[in-house]
RNA sequence: GUCCGGGUGGCGGAAUAGGCAGACGCGCUAGCUUGAGGUGCUAGUGCCCUUUAUCGGGCGUGGGGGUUCAAGUCCCCCCUCGGACACCA
């Protein structure tokens, strides 16, 4: 092969993109260009974040993604002069250690401290813009005593309880869920359904920050994609309505039910509890034992029903009569009880009115037990008793005494004002959002630093006990079973009580690995620090993120515990701000043939084999030019190939340029000149707006040019041709540093391109010094016409008219206006 | 069902503020280079009609209507694809 090519001396230099890396890996370490330390450093500051990743091992191209772009951010803004903190670490625990624990009887640590070498060496290697010094690992005892101390701080401000209740249980992995982990039905992370089990677990009082987590959205308004916001606005779920009290026939205390229609009251015409509710066992225990029984087969029946069934649309309405009445506090009617279980014991009262005239679930309910429907709001459409519609808008009421006549708005306000009056019910908000159940009975995570006393109740960890060391794995039975395997360990589980001294137990649970993942982004601010969990005034220098780069899969649960956990620290007085991340960019997945890489389904492309065949740079930049970057990839559309090409095009013209470092490009060819500097403002401006696909097309369109100036212009003696190189250069190493820093060296400059500046734009170069006018005859392109920037409306009214091409296309007509925008379009109508 | 996004050549995608639709790239075609292949270079490439090329003309951003001198872009209706939520009273 080497023959071939000494036999040809004309062959052109070739551009060996495997030495280049090998070359230029080693002087970037010594260089070490990304580390960000230094308290003295005058430059202004820019946080830009990457979620970190789980150790699994090798980088795969999902990662190859979201760090190519998040790098092009981070390098950008570098290159303008910003001291730009760029930090990496690992969320490393979790279940695939300690699956691997179990099924192949490796030590969790080991496994996972050894996939982090392997997963940074690769980092490394993809050439990424860390700042390697401040690398960290949740499954550090150094990093998770920071998770006890942060529970414990939250403990003390009755943010963190214990309680029991029906939680969602996943029956492989064995352990509780939290209801963000539940995704339609089935663990998140297996797939199995999920099912539930009374337990009595930890939770953290999210719900006391719903609203603030609602309102401080309007802080996150154009920084944040939109489709996030609603997700997240969807998921805290806030709706206004009003609590009712109705009294229940031989009943002493009254029941309230939460409705947002307060205004249908007089169209209620029964009552539903939920089935699973204590309140629902209650009723039915005053019923005759034939309603008992059968309300008891109900209750097997709806606790057999797996989450997936509830979740059927199609499903038919079900429930029992249980012989109980409600008395209808506007009214004074008697409505029958029904326990049914598309009520929800969980939200509201678990207990409703029903008016099926005005609410689907009620009709349906009606439908199915041959209730009856009472229209109580005349909106004009048919009866829903006879379409099996209900009717939801707005419209008069009507057969409901003194608001007969009203509107729905004015409706509510009156009944609410009158409920208030007699006592009897007030306006009232409710929220989906449930608080964050944080207990895992899994060994891999953080302790929690609690202590149960017989005779003190919980008792926390005391600071200075902190870490709560894992116990070794070694000896212990990881596998399954329902409770936390660190119950196993009895001399880690007996301890003394830490504030009576008698014997106590530790609590054996973990936490959830969200809470890991819901501060690191102040943890690096100061990674080493031994007296607290980040360093304030760190904090107050760097934070927020200015730019965070992730997945949209975590548009909801790591957001929102993140949101959550900075409004705390903030109420705690540790920072000053209540928003994390300025602004955030959620990357699309790299899929293959239409469909999300699996070994399973044969479309696995491996990343390890790209990079050896197309080299960093090239995969790097299919990455970022395969189109905006929220947008899915398909491997199969991109073509490394082409990029590698580009590449090797872009570094041969820095072979070519003769005009000395230095060499003055005001004295150089003006046109691409012009070019170069189009070429740079575009750029920047396109990657600002995380339009990275349309920066590196303007890349291309500079080197395209510049390739022909050198060849059939100006020639590669003129300095243009090296500014515009060098420019070239600069761009490039936003998402190629390899190639960028070999163009970089060959065109006499000394390591490393990434701590260059971005070229300066001369504003009057991005002025046309001719443009092309369109000169329009209804409306349709006729002529183009090369004038004056400057030229005057009136002269290029004069020239349009006079246009050969315009007069045959006006073909004798008379013109009825002229429409003139200089210097770009004349618009001639014709009478 | 509800709420969000999308629909532009053979493909990925461009298109400040309503002003040349299809930048840039992939692919493809032809030519040069090559022993051959790839690479590289040059030219072409939305569709249709017309013409020996030329010159020219028409149509074109999911469909239909509207506003405007001018619409991928604004308004109304519809179709369609994707995502999120999914009995939250």
């Amino acid at each position: 092969m080497s023959e071939s090519t000494e036999s040809r001396p004309t062959e052109r230099e070739a551009y060996d993109v495997f030495a280049t890396q090998d070359k230029w890996l080693p002087v970037w370490d010594e260089l070490a260009p990304f580390r960000s330390g230094d308290p003295a450093d005058p430059r202004p500051r820019k946080y830009v974040l990457d979620m970190f990743p789980y150790p699994s091992g090798d980088l795969h191209m999902g990662h190859a993604e979201a760090y190519a772009l998040g790098d092009v951010v981070a390098r950008y803004w570098v290159l303008r002069g910003y001291n730009v903190l760029h930090p990496i670490g690992w969320d490393s625990f979790g279940l695939p250690a300690e699956n691997a624990a179990i099924t192949r009887g490796v030590d969790p640590v080991e496994w996972t401290d050894s996939n982090i070498a392997v997963g940074t060496a690769s980092m490394r290697r993809y050439a990424l813009s860390f700042d390697w010094d401040r690398m960290l690992q949740t499954s550090d005892p150094d990093y998770y005593r920071w998770n006890q101390w942060l529970f414990l701080r939250l403990f003390e401000e009755g943010l963190a309880y214990r309680k029991p209740s029906q939680v969602n249980w996943c029956p492989k992995d064995q352990t509780v869920l939290a209801n963000e982990q539940v995704v339609g039905g089935r663990c998140e992370r297996c797939d199995t359904p999920v099912t539930k089990k009374k337990l009595t677990q930890w939770y953290f009082r999210i719900t006391d920050y719903a609203d603030r987590l609602l309102d401080d959205m309007a802080q996150l308004e154009g920084g944040w994609p939109d489709k996030v916001l609603t997700m997240q606005r969807n998921w805290i779920g806030r709706s206004a309505g009003a609590d009712v009290q109705f009294r229940i026939e031989q009943r002493d205390e009254p029941v309230t039910i939460y409705t947002t229609r307060p205004d249908t009251l007089f169209g209620a015409t029964f009552f539903v509890v939920a089935a699973d509710s204590d309140l629902a066992a209650e009723l039915a225990g005053g019923a005759s034992d034939e309603a008992q029984a059968q309300f008891a087969t109900y209750l097997e029946q709806v606790r057999q029903t797996s989450e997936i069934d509830r979740m059927s649309t199609e499903r038919p309405k079900t429930g029992v009569f249980l012989e109980r009445y409600a008395i209808n506090p506007v009214n004074g009617e008697a409505l029958p009880i029904w326990a049914a279980d598309y009520v929800l014991a969980d939200y509201g009262h678990g207990a409703i009115m029903a008016v099926p005239a005005h609410d689907q679930r009620d009709l349906d309910f009606a439908g199915a037990f041959d209730l009856p429907v009472r229209v109580v709001v005349d909106t004009g459409e048919e009866d829903p008793a006879v379409t099996g519609v209900a009717t939801t808008g707005d419209g008069l009421l009507v057969n409901s005494g003194p608001l007969d006549g009203m509107r729905k708005e004015q409706a509510i306000a009156a009944i609410v004002a009158r409920l208030e009056a007699d006592g009897l019910g007030r306006s009232a908000v409710n929220y989906r959002l449930r608080d964050w159940l944080i207990s895992r009975q899994r060994y891999w995570g953080t302790p929690i630093p609690v202590v149960h006393c017989p005779s003190c109740g919980e008792v926390p960890v005391p600071d200075d006990e902190l870490p709560v060391r894992l116990p070794a794995s070694e000896g212990l039975d990881l596998a399954p079973k329902g409770r936390s395997p660190l119950a196993a360990a009895s001399d880690w589980v007996h301890v003394e009580c830490p504030r009576c001294g008698g014997s106590a137990e530790r609590d054996t649970d973990t936490m959830d690995t969200f809470v890991d993942s819901s501060w690191y982004y102040l943890r690096y601010l100061s990674p080493d620090l031994a007296t607290a969990p980040f360093d304030v005034e760190r904090a107050r220098e760097w934070m927020p993120v200015d730019q965070y780069v992730g997945g949209v899969t975590h548009a909801i649960l790591h957001l929102l515990y993140s949101r959550f956990f900075t409004k705390v620290l903030h109420d705690l007085g540790y920072v000053d701000f209540t928003e994390p991340f300025t602004r955030l960019l959620n990357q699309g997945m790299v899929v293959m043939n239409g469909s999300a890489m699996s070994k399973s389904r044969g479309n696995l492309v491996r990343l390890s084999d790209e990079l050896g065949s197309h080299g960093v740079d090239a995969v790097r930049l299919s990455m970022v030019f395969a189109g905006p970057p929220e947008d899915d990839i398909d491997w199969a559309d991109v073509s490394p190939t082409g990029s590698a090409r580009f590449l090797a095009r872009a570094w041969r013209l820095s072979g070519d340029v003769a005009a000395p470092v230095g060499a003055d490009p005001t004295t150089g060819d003006a046109g691409l000149r012009r070019v170069t500097h189009r070429a740079v403002a575009d750029a920047a401006a396109a990657v600002e707006d995380f339009r990275f696909n349309v920066a590196v097309a303007r890349m291309m369109e500079l080197v395209n040019a510049t390739r022909k100036a050198v060849d059939t212009g100006c020639g590669p003696a003129d300095p243009a041709v090296r500014e515009a190189v060098e420019a070239v250069a600069v761009m490039l190493s936003l998402a190629c540093p390899f190639t960028a820093e070999e163009m970089w060296a060959r065109l006499g400059h000394r390591p490393t391109v990434a701590r260059a500046a971005w070229p300066t734009v001369d504003p009057a170069l991005l002025v046309e010094d001719s443009v092309t006018c369109v000169l329009q005859v209804a409306g349709k392109v006729r002529a183009r016409l090369d004038v004056a920037p400057g030229i005057g409306e009136d002269e290029l009214r004069e020239l349009a008219l006079a246009d050969p091409a315009v007069v045959k296309a006006l073909d004798g007509r008379g013109v009825r206006t002229v429409v003139v925008r200089a210097p770009k379009l004349v618009n001639v109508v014709p009478a």
